[in-house]
DNA sequence: GCATTTAACCAAAGCGCTTTGGAAAATTTA
DNA sequence: TAAATTTTCCAAAGCGCTTTGGTTAAATGC
């Protein structure tokens, strides 16, 4: 079923009808109305293709999702994307997801823009600094990036979750813990947020008079194994960490994994505390959580990102937008007071 | 830039550019070059859009994600569709990814269908029986399901690990440890594969004349809480589980955090065996892995169903296609002999 | 009652591509 | 050298929609 064949079997003009679904004023209500039962009963939906060509609006998003040469898939990106998926979907848009190598990454953005197959995309996982920004802002194509990038020169707009205040907080209520000695298994610096977060965690430790202790950081993708391996190596010091401040969940359970692994409780023997993105699948504790951790929603991002996307793209002249969302510390069961 | 641009251009019809680009024989070599060189030179790619409207393609495979009530992202998701994602990039194609809540499913793949904007669809978790199955065979738009489905009459296009295969494995190689009473944590039942291991999981257990005790039965979205919480609670029957078979690396970590807290050491003094999907971010352990599991990595699977959908759509008058994998069972730290 | 405005509809152009059915130019055949 | 064939290119139609610029019929103004 198409638009033709939809306005002969009406006896109406193909202008009319289309008219008639879209909510223009200038038909008749009457006709409106028998038009839209007809769409119905023939379940009459317009071809995408052709509307987006006749409009120029693709409504549709695109996500490019990087594979890094070691293969690992970001659980992140899960979560974020139903929530971005979610706001789509209420809006009419699609989501074009591409999976690219590192290194193609350029490429699918300039193809994207060329093809005009999207309206705009989401930058994930800026870097520091990030050539992908510049990119977008010469091709013209509308994008949020979900996290900042420095060394940027031009305005963009973003969306972040305060990464230094967090770990600067988490870092504190170490401290306050009576906790000198603090482990930092962090993602890979190159990633703005892992860079703000380590920030975050040297200024509390500054603050303090505390010294920086590289042999008790480490950044890494965030698999458990990372949380594990980096663990069991820093326990092995001469003077071991008596907290551990992660990045993520994941190497979290690798670092409990070691810890159990080498007799100690957390919680009492040894604290960590993690930043959760409150994935789905990993919620953990009921009253009191597994884990004391900055928390901020990755699934509640993707909503907002998407949110702030749409509504650049529906007002041409708009201005670079900003929000940094504050992480909330919740005190789970994984940290306590300094045993000497 | 656009076709009747570079056209002009290069002073020819629009007709020769689309030959030369599209790899047609009637055009001379040195008018071919000279096309491509253009194209490169402005950075011309086609309007995906105006492609596919001409040549009927939309050049994209439809996932719809379903959303639970629980609002639970399953991680395998992610992983799928990375694999299938490298496929897609290789042929041109892109991936549409459409997010509804479990009702919307339905008129999600009608809308998809009538739109014409992909050219297949994948299902994802098929149920017992499935609906959607015979919904795109009315409506006659390409698709393989990943898993299966039973009571469905007619002939469809699946990809599969055995899992009843797996589970029976699985239970046998716990039963050969001398365990006698033996965990089920398992997805979903309403899952077709959940169904499909627990088959498995009791035609072991019959094998051996080893009644089937419900009260070590539990089937749930497969969350790290899940596998905590009925650990805990079976552990306080009176003839508690030695063994645990569990569906997925994630309530394993569940379970394995609720029988540290209960002071067990896993692998001597109770054992943990699981069906592992290799979740890139969750590889753990390095030459000994920690669990003792049946593997299939949901990324080949991935890879695998792009390819049969594709090789389907590009060909007219393909036969339903079905790929059956069997899942290896790799020994690792997570079991040990059967203690009275 | 006639001119003017408004309401309701339509024909046709255009979005940017592919593809059909020729036509002109170059090449081969006789 | 003229005819037949092949090579190389092009004009125009069509994919299914939206939208511009009318036109006709009904309503309003004076």
């Amino acid at each position: 079923m198409n638009l033709k064949k939809l306005s002969e079997l009406l006896n109406l003009s193909q202008t009319t009808v289309s008219r008639a679904l879209n909510g223009y004023p200038e038909v008749k209500e009457k006709t409106r109305k028998r038009v839209l039962e007809a769409a119905k009963q023939y379940n009459y939906h317009p071809n995408t293709l052709a509307k987006s060509l006749a409009t120029g609006q693709a409504m549709a998003i695109g996500h490019v999702m990087p594979m890094s040469s070691e293969e690992i898939v970001n659980p992140i990106f899960g979560d974020f994307i139903a929530g971005a998926g979610e706001i789509y979907s209420e809006f009419g848009y699609h989501m074009a997801l591409t999976v690219v190598t590192d290194d193609n990454e350029e490429a699918a953005y300039r193809e994207m823009a060329s093809k005009r197959s999207v309206d705009g995309v989401i930058i994930h996982g800026p870097r520091v600094p990030d050539s992908r920004i510049e990119l977008l802002q010469d091709i013209g194509l509308p994008f949020i990036v979900h996290g900042r990038a420095q060394d940027t020169q031009s305005d963009y707009s973003w969306f972040d979750v305060n990464n230094r205040s967090a770990f600067k907080r988490a870092t504190e209520f170490l401290l306050d813990l009576g906790h000198r000695r603090i482990a930092l298994i962090n993602g890979p610096e190159s990633m703005d947020f892992a860079a703000r977060r380590r920030s975050g965690y040297e200024a509390a430790l500054k603050a303090k008079s505390i010294s920086i202790a590289p042999e008790i950081m480490r950044s890494d993708h965030m698999m458990e194994s990372f949380g594990y391996k980096s663990t069991i190596e820093m326990m092995k010091l001469d003077t071991p960490p008596s907290a551990f401040l992660v990045s993520s969940i994941i190497p979290a359970l690798g670092v409990k994994r070691a810890l159990s692994q080498l007799g100690l409780e957390v919680g009492t023997d040894i604290s960590i505390i993690i930043h959760d993105d409150q994935l789905s699948f990993l919620k953990m504790g009921n009253d009191v959580p597994v884990f004391t951790a900055t928390r901020s929603s990755v699934r509640d991002a993707g909503k907002r990102c998407a949110t702030m996307l749409l509504d650049m793209i529906n007002d041409p002249q708009h201005q670079p937008k900003h929000e940094l969302w504050e992480a909330e510390l919740t005190v789970g069961a994984s940290t306590g007071p300094y045993k000497a």
